[in-house]
DNA sequence: TTGAACAGGATTGCATACAATTTCATCGTT
DNA sequence: AACGATGAAATTGTATGCAATCCTGTTCAA
């Protein structure tokens, strides 16, 4: 684990510990491809998993229906979210409204103490992409969005941020559904030239800097890979 | 009503009928200042109320926690939010972020049948501010708001127009805090203009009008009047 | 072989019951 | 009178039960 982990699951304030707890696991799950998208999320599965009843169960998966990681269908349960070709477009179309100006804001507020942790997170996901396995794959690839997260975080505005985490959380899945080259995860040295621009304060060309990023995250993408949808979605029911 | 009504509660998708009337009821309620910031939602009340079970008006609870209209504490219940000072000036950021953007996408996108809703609307507007009575007072302040979301639906891209309805809703709490001037529904002639931008199909020009349109709305605030908050949430706890 | 009909099992939607916690009024003490 | 303790009522958190719905595999007829 990376040190970013105590700091990113940024609830936006305790309210329900347990349920909490269960979205976080199942979020980390689906952000980290252990979960595909489709997979069918049953009750009462994941209620002796965690060792809860399905009402709790039930608070955690309407959470995350409502950040777009989960699909819930009446009287037939709840989906990791399968994200059409034109919802992935207004995914990125919204992170390319919202990420640039949070890196502006985030090159005002970065102070000494913030870019020690980018150059530490920044080694880590150098590491990770240098290690082989499928784990080291997977933490890349949080780490790649953690990346971006920790970016919001120092915007300090909870509400954008809160935004990003749900972009960021559902460019996993739209990757993991239409992503081409198996990399994925960012060009890792574009991350680099985010962090040069933000030290140097210039909120502008960090601002450039993303949407460039995101230009390439996108481009990466191949729309018409219909992923293996179930059927369902492909068909769009 | 105006028409606007049938189009504005733009779900996600129709997922639990229930839940989602009870969650739109409320949200009017609130956005229409018909329940005050920090009063309290017991479940029985509000279940008895539409008849239903403590389960369904839980679920609508949470969706309205997420949206932030509600805040839930633990074991105490839910409440209208009562957002700081701190939490408005980022909800006004956050739109100063997404906004313009989408007035220059609807710009784009704009139809002639677009136009005609929007005059439409205008007028309704114009009427209700003419109105009397503190009936007519919480129909203005709603449209005034609903104006913003026909932009955002105008911009074609479901996450902003969500990002926008909860920017919104929670944007008329802070007016209901902290404004000063009755009026508090946005200065009128300014959404005439936007109009005008849109018609004019001027992007930019729609954009800088819906910046200064917010600065003004921000600017009859006044963060000292703490309203008369529900004291806990006024020492912060 | 295909397709419709149907039954059994699995799963969800919702109401309800019970435990845990908070709230509030009362009472006694200083 | 002010304050803290105490217990009952109110309210929330969670588990569970039942009805409704969906899924799956089988049978039977075309």
């Amino acid at each position: 684990m990376n040190q970013a982990d105590g700091a990113l699951p940024v609830r936006d304030d305790v309210q329900d510990d347990r349920a909490q707890a269960i979205r976080d696991a199942l979020h980390n799950a689906i952000v980290e491809r252990r979960l595909s998208p489709g997979a069918k999320l049953v009750e009462t599965e994941v209620g002796e998993l965690f060792d809860v009843s399905r009402t709790v169960v039930r608070a955690s998966l309407q959470m995350l229906a409502f950040e777009g990681l989960v699909k819930i269908e009446r009287n037939r349960g709840a989906f990791v979210a399968h994200p059409t070709p034109d919802e992935a477009r207004q995914i990125f179309e919204s992170r390319r409204v919202i990420e640039p100006e949070i890196a502006e804001r985030a090159a005002e507020r970065m102070t000494e103490a913030d870019i020690r942790l980018f150059q530490a997170h920044l080694k880590d996901e150098e590491r990770l992409l240098a290690e082989r396995g499928p784990n080291a794959r997977r933490a890349a690839i949080k780490a790649s969005g953690d990346y971006h997260l920790m970016l919001a975080s120092v915007a300090a505005n909870r509400i954008l941020e809160r935004f990003m985490r749900e972009l960021v959380a559902r460019s996993s899945l739209v990757i993991a559904l239409y992503g081409q080259s198996g990399a994925s995860s960012c060009a890792r040295s574009e991350h680099a030239d985010i962090l040069d621009a933000l030290v140097a304060r210039d909120g502008k060309r960090a601002a450039e800097v993303i949407r460039n990023h995101i230009d390439h995250i996108e481009e990466d993408l191949d729309y018409k890979l219909a992923g293996n949808a179930p059927l369902r979605q492909a068909l769009c029911l």
